[in-house]
DNA sequence: TCGCTAATACGACGACCATCGTACCAAAGT
DNA sequence: ACTTTGGTACGATGGTCGTCGTATTAGCGA
């Protein structure tokens, strides 16, 4: 199963780039759903009130910033966290992220 | 020591917002100098590449997002990290945002 | 092959953002 | 009162962001 292009590795994670991804109400929702269920998810399996083409930017955004990975499964992306990268690089932010209560 | 105007009281702190004011390079290199140092300093103490009124944009939103507390002091803004309120509504957040590597 | 499905590509739009320059203000020192 | 100091207010500018609509592509199934 193929990986999507441009996945900086884990080194390459920037901190700046990783907060602001998180800092959109509609990604933290996409974020807080792949920690809630573990198993990859496709694009459009998420409850986001937008157009298809603005969920398709906000998983680019997550992608590039190394918060989530994106393989090609068929006609489907399927998205899951980089838990592992993140805590390596940035020890307990996504948890702390994940802690506060859910967005409204 | 009169504070400023437009504190955000702890339970009405933002994640997103937060997540946003830490997500400028200038602006998180002065929540690691306030971090490093506790003792509250002048906004002109920071030695970052701007002008005096980009500086004041920079702690506006820092100050708005409820990441930092300014307070009048003559004609000086004392300003200090709010970490127990950050701790108390984000626990975890803010240590691990400070334990990363600096931003080059 | 002919759709159907899931998502991307591209272009557009308004909003917001970081930055700056200039003008201004309030406190402190002289 | 004048000057200096530390910062704010306001307006402008160029760039990025979130959003959308439309067109397009890749894979799957009938």
């Amino acid at each position: 199963m193929r990986r999507m292009k441009f996945h900086p590795t884990t080194e390459d994670l920037e901190l700046p780039a990783v907060l602001h991804a998180l800092s959109d109400p509609h990604r933290l929702r996409i974020v807080r759903a792949l920690a809630d269920e573990p198993t990859p998810r496709r694009c459009g399996s998420f409850d986001l009130d937008v157009t298809k083409s603005t969920l398709t930017h906000h998983f680019r955004v997550l992608r590039e910033a190394g918060v989530i990975d994106q393989r090609v499964d068929g006609t489907a992306r399927l998205n899951s966290l980089r838990r592992e990268d993140l805590e390596r690089r940035f020890p307990g932010l996504l948890d702390a992220v994940l802690a506060s209560a859910p967005v409204a």
